[in-house]
DNA sequence: ACAGATCATTGATCTGGATCATGGAAGATA
DNA sequence: TATCTTCCATGATCCAGATCAATGATCTGT
């Protein structure tokens, strides 16, 4: 079967960039991102605290487990998951980013991150130093509402999730997972029938509580009973509907 | 095997209450609770907006999925669960919570609450009308931050939840759970070693994504294994640092 | 104080998905 | 272009924990 040999980095070019002089302003992520509600000249003062940082290569990570937490970022292209650990290194992968999405939110409330972020392919971030972050806050409190909503918004993302791993089956989980994804990229302004998994099998498995051989084995049924098709790391929702009865 | 035959419900007095009037300041939980580190003069304003409630009885609903998002509450005395469900009626018990711990927070980003609150044992709530918070917001930063600082942390544990719920054992998620609700007992002035549970063995299964049978069996072995003494509601850790090995 | 309902424990059996094993495809490195 | 490594698919086997079943303990309401 044909396979596509050179798959374009997802997401490389949604923010048009330049990368290190575009403002909020410009951005074509804004309707996705914290400035959103924000008043003009709140976003300059916004924009001047923010670092565009330089493109993260595949696996590269962005911060570490432990490493003392300093910065809020946003995906700005492209796309990272992160990972915490039990003491004996099982490793759980608690969630993946796409652009105009929060990473870091977990650490607010203590000194040091409590999860490793990973790039998943060349990608880029807007670095919010978080002491800057609260001091802008003081003057904008449409700016703490935003990150009080993105942050309720991750937590009820997260609540999902717990259901999913506790009492969904395999099938469920990767329907859930497949209709999720594609929910996120049609927000994005892509396509919500097709799009590329930035993410390995073996990613996707540990995130719903998988093997890989199980999420293999699931894929490859779907796509026999008609609902995907998927080659490598390109899919396509054949069967939205049915997909999502399947989710339970 | 003699039981206790009337078990005080849990934190029944842990607030000195005069339901209806006493004011943060005064209030035995303030320095776990929201108000710790503001002012005097900002604690009055908070006051005025939050409500005590009058007593839930076991197994009332705080509020239920899909009404109205009014307001986030905190626990004053007694404990509560939030549960969500599949389409098809499937539920998860998404947490637990006690005295000084909020509930509702993963709503502010939308419209309803996502989750169903019951209270687990006679229980009592400080309700905070969101809107109000809003407001006080915008002139009290500190506010905003304890807020921050507060959904962050729930974040946090619900991430080290899905690394439960997705790669430990059925021992593992036990002696996880065990510590964890003797951490936040210690926390609150109790005994790290002896409490009551206040949810139920099928309660405490559905969370830790098991059947009853198996939470029954576990706990069975831990006893014979004097990692713990259970009789009923009442447990009493007797190796904590054997559980702390075990968790993982 | 009693009857019915719910909750907890323990044993017997079953199963969804893990684990083990293999071979092939696709990126990475040089 | 060859070699190495990681990733993915699929088959065979196994097991931790689910499910089924039965009994006793505890709670609730009257």
């Amino acid at each position: 079967m044909a396979q596509l040999s050179n798959v374009t980095p997802l997401f490389k070019d949604l923010a048009k960039i330049e990368h290190d002089r575009v403002a909020c302003e410009d951005c074509s992520l804004y309707r996705l991102c914290l400035p959103l509600g924000l008043h003009s000249k709140d976003l300059i003062q916004l924009d001047k605290i923010i670092t565009r940082s330089q493109t993260y290569k595949r696996a590269q990570p962005l911060f570490e487990a432990n490493s003392k937490f300093t910065s809020l970022y946003i995906v700005r292209s492209g796309s990272f998951k992160t990972t915490i650990s039990t003491n004996n290194g099982r490793e759980q992968v608690t969630g993946f980013y796409f652009p105009g999405e929060f990473i870091g939110l977990d650490a607010i409330h203590q000194e040091s991150y409590q999860s490793t972020a990973k790039s998943l392919e060349s990608s880029s971030v807007c670095e919010l130093p978080f002491d800057g972050l609260q001091e802008l806050g003081k003057e904008m409190p449409q700016l703490q509402v935003q990150l009080l909503t993105r942050i309720s918004k991750e937590l009820a993302g997260d609540k999902s999730l717990m259901l999913l791993l506790g009492k969904k089956t395999a099938g469920e989980k990767l329907a859930s997972f497949l209709l999720s994804l594609s929910k996120r990229f049609s927000e994005r302004g892509f396509s919500a029938m097709d799009f590329q998994l930035s993410m390995s099998r073996s990613d996707i498995a540990n995130h719903l509580g998988l093997a890989v051989e199980t999420v293999s084995r699931v894929l490859s049924r779907f796509q026999e009973d008609g609902l995907i098709t998927i080659t490598s790391k390109s899919i396509s929702l054949k069967d939205m509907d049915k997909l999502q009865l399947l989710c339970g």
